[in-house]
DNA sequence: AGTTACTTGCGATTGTGAACACAAGTACAA
DNA sequence: TTGTACTTGTGTTCACAATCGCAAGTAACT
């Protein structure tokens, strides 16, 4: 099969697709199967079977026509691309209900992420172990560096997002998973994105027909 | 000002973008400030400001040039777009870690959510308080139809969400914020929105400019 | 009344990604 | 070796949303 489109931008939807296809892959591999076509995977996942396709085109040919694409194979591909290979560490700012939460959910897995710290301010959760993760102090944020943890979940109250994403850069942070509802600013080197749960139920009633 | 822009189909990202824009509005005034620039509102939220004009402008006009926007008038008329005037009721089922975040997150109140009931499974959650809402028996999810709760938010183990779904839907639900990685297939009179953390986390690397 | 500074609303243009449709590759049976 | 059933890869088309540009409305000062 002939491969002529390799030289294309790659569009964000599909980077924003590539871990729900990860996911797919990694469930149907833990089920103990090794192939899957582009269509299997896309009724697991919810998904068009064309999309699937088009979107590992961007990268290049990984499957085989009549046959479907080697589970094993493909998983090691979008981990490649989306340089999840290395397993990361990432660093958890705000041990409240959100940042326990963060800390206890076992799905970052999948993706060859771990928690690899935490820290907050109050003096009655430092020093306490959580997850087998000991709560640092905030002021502590700049040894992330020296420990090469470059990514950081901030899960702090919406009024201190902003100094911290601060703190962070300065401790050589260069991407940000930030669940408070705030902008914040960042240099642009640095790559930041925000979950707002509340703001995604907030849309659902629009879509929900009249009584 | 002429308008002839009207009859429009609304796009689904000017949808997405209105929780943020009342959010920004909501801010600002309990800032104490009564009117607003499309720019101020932009430079706060992170956005541009040809955009929120744009979005505004599928539902009509709501501000005045060379004045800008009444805060108090543009949030009603928001919140009356995305039907939170009615004070929404939402379920929660599975109260393990995430499920008990989400019942303490205060961000919800801005769009006029709360969480009025929660269910798990456990016996040893069942019937314990948090936050004043008593914990149920998953078994009692048909009584939402009786108290006008339509809306659910899922936060019970991978395997269990689809069967979750499918009680919710015979409760009579009609919109879905599903917190577990798994597709969930329901009636397309029902409007499900999924949030994957660690697949927002997952994508994070890729935009981080190499070492 | 005229001038300046500001701001909205929105038609028109541009850009991006979704969706299609099919050529070409594979496997297997007869 | 031919035929059938299946599946991938991708050029092309179409739909939608981002962005631009500006006419027109407002306020405040002189």
């Amino acid at each position: 099969m002939v491969q002529l489109m390799r030289y294309h931008r790659i569009p964000d939807e599909t980077i924003r697709r590539l871990p729900l296809y990860l996911r797919g892959l990694t469930f149907l591999s833990e089920e103990g199967r090794t192939s899957v076509s582009s269509h299997n995977l896309a009724d697991f996942l919810g998904v068009n079977a064309w999309q699937i396709r088009k979107d590992f085109s961007y990268f290049g040919a990984f499957g085989t026509p009549g046959v479907g694409y080697k589970i094993e194979k493909l998983e090691k591909q979008v981990k490649k691309i989306l340089r999840l290979n290395a397993g990361n560490k990432a660093a958890l700012v705000g041990v409240g209900n959100l940042g326990s939460a963060v800390m206890a959910y076992a799905g970052f897995g999948i993706y060859g992420f771990t928690v690899a710290a935490a820290f907050d301010t109050s003096p009655k959760k430092i020093g306490r172990k959580v997850n087998n993760i000991r709560i640092e102090n905030v002021s502590n944020l700049q040894t992330l560096k020296k420990r090469r943890i470059n990514i950081a979940i901030i899960a702090v109250p919406r009024d201190f997002a902003q100094k911290t994403a601060d703190t962070l850069v300065k401790a050589g942070v260069r991407g940000i998973l930030n669940f408070s509802p705030r902008h914040i600013t960042v240099p642009k080197k640095v790559k930041v994105i925000t979950i707002d749960i509340a703001m995604d139920l907030a849309r659902l009633p629009y879509y929900m027909p009249a009584n």
